[in-house]
DNA sequence: CAGTCCAACGCAAACGTTTGCGTAAAAAGA
DNA sequence: TCTTTTTACGCAAACGTTTGCGTTGGACTG
């Protein structure tokens, strides 16, 4: 690459017998010039293969034409990745239709931000899309004090201020899953999340309450469940939950993992699923139509998730006038084989 | 970002009262500084917080200090997509190391390579990562006439002469399944392909052969089933060979996907897993595991395949001296529960 | 002590664009 | 026909670096 000189607006604009800012309007389209010389500067760029230098360019006008896109690589779980490939996929779709090129960068815990803190002050990208685990105070304020584009993937909690995210509706989620057990039949769901603390969990579990309100049932704070990730912890809370409340008819669970765990030990006590006990699960990981029966979940388009993320980006970049609202992605219900019509 | 004016060179020169060229020389440590200006212009740096502005470096000497990744979103398949990130993951982490950024991006069927063609022609990057499936004889020779460094993940057909690729060991693979299996007690194992013509298969197929020569078998064509990929051909392929070859005890698949319906089909029929039929998948998806049973599997470190596809495309990068010769990820059997012992 | 050498740094050009300003020629208005 | 406007383009500076060359001053030779 090194060795062969590469076309330059002047080589073209020698050719042609005009001075290079005549070929940078035309370029640009920037002011008027005759039809005639327009002609003769548009073949000599086709002939000679011309491609602009976009760090020249870049260096001028001060936008790179690139954003950036960090990735959570301390998240391990494959099938989380899985699905926010998808929304990779869209954000360099967007990205390139409007001629822009991404960068993709790792966050690890131990230098949370500073990745992304060169990539900014080093004048790399000019604008960025992050999850929530990747936020901190000091990235923020880096980041508004600069005035510097960005959109977070994932809804941030209360100490974050702004409105610039987007998410899944989780609440609604929430409603759809209750909803869609209660019309299997259903009658006494329960909820398996993770962590009770976390934002998205808050809105699930408003949305399983509320949803379970309107149609006249009174849920009680036992039929939240943090149950953990892990096989054993799980297993302790499907028994303490068939011991205690027997009643139980069905189970929400928060992602495919526990669904599974669920899953296996519903099996070994020999406990049919839909017949005996509905489930469904958030995220409709790959893994829940393999498997046995397959997951019912609820899902949302990871793809538009990328894309309306992306889209605010440039929206912010292009024009400042950005309606300052967060996104929620709308969710629904994928009918499998772990719930079933109950008459 | 706009609104404020970076801090510079020029600002920093100022502050301590030396010339721009000066400070370079201490940032490039390209030439002899005294300690004491040294000393004065690194602090100076500090206070004023600056980073260089990469585009303006970038015009001067040619290189962008960045690469690229082209992904491949054709690809539909989920699992791959699982895969593909983690050897991402592991190009970004050399990447970054090396003071670079990866900029990814898509090719479509459509406009193959001309991404790529942009990419180059255009500056943005100094060197590209780029799978199998996206490589065309116009943007090879685009490539190599230019010198432009560039590294394939996945192996090439006859037709690509150069050995700048790396690729999972197929042959070693197909050997270590049949291997596994003779282990196990099995003896007569049959190769479910989805196509005979890749090249990765006929690597398969020539190891899956040879091992069990090497273990004085001796196999016949019809111990290689070229089955496709949907349900209902791989079930056919089932019947059919169970009706003609019922000497049959084991099935080496060649993904996931396949090895899933292939299960599916055998549980259907009510065939035992692994006491009557063992079966093990090529591809260590994270499906595999939640199958029922467990998937054995032939598992590579997709984490090494990108940190060596990075290392060498690098290698060129620096030096011109890499050694031409392509790279074979070792592959290794991770034993579940559809293959099992017979005595 | 005069000459030589080297360490330490300044000067200015260059990389490939963009863009404000200026100006000639052509078109329009009077 | 003369003035005014507009069209079409040239000139040169600027963006922030890097780097070849030149110039100092002092340390080192002999």
């Amino acid at each position: 690459m090194e060795n062969f000189m590469a076309v330059t607006i002047k080589d073209i604009a020698k050719k042609v017998g005009v001075n290079p800012s005549t070929v940078s309007r035309v370029i640009n389209g920037t002011a008027a010039i005759s039809e005639e010389t327009k002609k003769k500067i548009t073949a000599a760029m086709k002939e000679l293969d011309y491609h602009p230098n976009i760090q020249a360019r870049s260096l001028v006008n001060g936008s790179t034409f690139t954003i950036g896109l960090v990735m959570d690589a301390g998240n391990s779980d494959a099938y989380a990745n899985t699905f926010f490939i998808k929304s990779v996929t869209a954000i360099e779709e967007v990205t390139q239709r409007l001629g822009y090129n991404l960068l993709i960068t790792n966050h690890t815990e131990r230098e949370k931000g500073n990745a992304v803190r060169n990539l900014v002050l080093e004048h790399k990208i000019d604008g960025i899309i992050l999850p929530v685990s990747g936020i901190t105070e000091d990235l923020i304020s880096l980041l508004t004090a600069n005035h510097f584009p960005f959109v977070v993937m994932g809804e941030p909690d209360e100490s974050y201020i702004g409105r610039n995210w987007v998410d899944m509706d989780n609440e609604e989620g929430g409603r759809l899953a209750v909803n869609h057990l209660l019309q299997c039949g259903y009658r006494h769901p329960v909820l398996f999340v993770e962590n009770k603390g976390t934002i998205f969990e808050q809105k699930r579990i408003r949305g399983f309450l509320e949803e379970l309100r309107i149609n006249g049932l009174s849920p009680s704070k036992n039929d939240i469940i943090e149950s953990g990730v892990n096989r054993t912890e799980i297993a302790d809370k499907i028994k303490l939950l068939l011991e205690t409340y027997r009643e139980t008819d069905s189970i929400i669970c928060t992602n495919n993992m526990v669904a599974y765990h669920v899953l296996q030990k519903l099996k070994q006590k020999n406990i049919s699923v839909p017949e005996q006990i509905g489930i469904i699960t958030f995220d409709n990981y790959p893994l829940a139509e393999y498997l046995d029966p397959p997951l019912t979940a609820v899902d949302i388009d990871t793809y538009l998730l990328g894309e309306r993320a992306a889209s605010t980006l440039f929206d912010m970049i292009k024009h400042q006038d950005r309606k300052e609202e967060s996104i929620l992605i709308e969710t629904k219900i994928i009918a499998r084989k772990s719930t079933g019509k109950r008459w």
